[in-house]
DNA sequence: TTTTGAGTTGTTCGA
DNA sequence: GTCGAACAACTCAAA
């Protein structure tokens, strides 16, 4: 009798450098691969339907791409407890192999698949995920973990490193096992998703680290806050793990220059997320600094409705919604701006921002989009006072967007609005709106709210409430 | 135990 | 237009 492996994947949609499925391949004659469809995050509690159709083209690219090596990628649907059990007697599977995952429900859900599988007698071996160190094993010199990022920084780059690995040469698939078959992308919930999705795959993600370290990377310190360029967009597949951290952490940490340097920082950030997420679990519903717990946020669903849609009449906010909307991800200097406004302009819960955001990017994590939330929201492991994290969304746009490329590809009703007028459209006297074919209210709205005033707003809560 | 240095990304106001 | 000060005080991590 051969010995039997099943290989969990769930976030490590990719061949190159996967821990689990090179040492599944190592230790047993026969590996399957298996992706269950788990309606506990299909229809769980962040949904979406970007990532639904970005995940569906990931799954059927890495069966093809596990058909190649000589396996094939089962596909099972129900709860990981039941189907991993049921799949391991039918295979004769003495041992699962899973990528190490942070975020509560994962663990949780982890937790109780490792349980049923003890009870028949199967072996669980965690492998690490997808972060560019072991993120549970960076400590402080007392042992504990970390809340504050720049000492972090500075233990994960000397932490150890694991070494990337090869695909594994081939793999054979234990007989007489129904494949089970990859549903439409409309069953994984991919209804209305956004019209201009990047590519999904292992293959598109592995050309686009290539471009970015040929071309873009050695720029990034000086470009990374341009809105109409200069960030790597890889994170969809990072998120998915079409690209290992890992691979990508090695072949940037080889290279000398600010940018190389800088975008190692960015990834470092991805890891500590992870980590405080990991450590912290409150912070998936609740402020990381006590005293913020007691802030108070409107509730006006026209105001939260017009920042979803992009419909808020500051130029530079609504560009990055209307990004987020069309294409299911948005320029991060974008991701402040909008987050500012809608938490310290609109004084909007923060959760609401997470939850939209989670519902749209492709690149939606949970641990990065909380830690992010929480960071602009200034309620969060970050120790600076509350009015550094209060963008105004003119000066940013002026700042990061002075030719208006990025607001006029987002926002085409302001096409013809001179640049002068581009971050206050409304100061145009009528008829320089009749010249710029841009009518203040009937061709695109008036400012929801007057930033000078709600800025002065928002300070006063957070003072308040600091000062409790 | 106590002390010390430091903390992603800013904005406004008035001289 | 440029520049410095004010916006607060606190907690983390290491020595």
């Amino acid at each position: 009798m051969p010995s039997t492996a099943l290989v969990w994947v769930r976030r490590e949609l990719r061949v190159h450098d996967h821990p689990a499925l090179s040492l599944a391949a190592r230790e047993h004659e026969r590996v399957a691969p298996v992706f269950i469809l788990d309606p506990g995050i299909l229809r769980g509690r962040f949904p979406s339907p970007a990532r639904a159709a970005f995940l569906h083209g990931c799954l059927r690219e890495l069966d093809a791409s596990l058909r190649g090596l000589g396996g094939a990628l089962l596909i099972r649907e129900g709860r990981p407890w039941d189907e991993l059990p049921r799949l391991a007697g039918e295979t004769g599977a003495e041992t699962v192999y899973w990528a190490n995952d942070v975020s509560p429900y994962a663990r949780a859900r982890d937790e109780r698949v490792r349980q049923a599988l003890a009870r028949d007698g199967v072996r669980v071996e965690v492998c690490p995920g997808n972060f560019a160190a072991n993120v549970g094993s960076i400590r402080t010199t007392l042992g504990n973990p970390y809340r504050v990022f720049t000492p972090f920084y500075r233990a994960w780059l000397e932490a150890d490193r694991r070494p990337v690995e090869d695909p594994p040469a081939n793999l054979t698939p234990p007989s007489g096992i129904a494949h089970g078959r990859l549903p439409a992308a409309s069953a994984l919930g991919a209804d209305d998703p956004p019209a201009r999705l990047v590519d999904p795959g292992e293959s598109a993600g592995r050309e686009a680290m290539h471009a970015w370290l040929a071309h873009g990377v050695a720029c990034y310190a000086d470009r990374h806050d341009r809105l109409a360029g200069g960030t790597s967009r890889l994170s969809p597949y990072l998120h998915f793990g079409c690209l290992s951290v890992r691979e990508l952490e090695a072949r940037v940490a080889g290279r000398t220059g600010d940018g190389a340097a800088e975008f190692r920082r960015q990834l470092c950030w991805r890891d500590f997320y992870a980590h405080v997420l990991l450590f912290h679990p409150d912070v998936a519903r609740h402020e990381m600094q006590q005293r913020y717990r007691s802030l108070e946020w409107a509730q006006d669903e026209d105001l939260l409705e017009s920042w979803r849609r992009g419909r808020t009449g500051y130029p530079l906010v609504d560009a990055g919604m209307r990004e987020l909307l069309e294409t299911g991800w948005m320029h991060n200097r974008a991701r402040l701006v909008v987050g500012s406004f809608l938490t310290k302009d609109l004084h909007l819960d923060w959760r609401e921002g997470e939850r939209h955001f989670m519902r749209r990017l492709l690149d939606g994590d949970e641990a990065n989009n909380n830690g992010n939330w929480q960071w602009i929201a200034s309620v969060g492991t970050d120790s600076a006072p509350y009015f550094r994290r209060l963008l105004n969304p003119i000066s940013q746009q002026r700042r990061h967007d002075p030719e208006g490329e990025y607001v006029r590809r987002w926002v085409p009703e302001l096409r013809g609005v001179p640049d002068e007028h581009l971050a206050e459209p409304w100061r145009m006297s009528e008829s320089e709106q009749q010249e710029a074919g841009c009518v203040i209210g009937s061709d695109y709205p008036a400012p929801i709210v007057d930033h000078a005033v709600e800025r002065k707003r928002a300070m006063e809560r957070y003072r308040a409430a600091g000062a409790e």
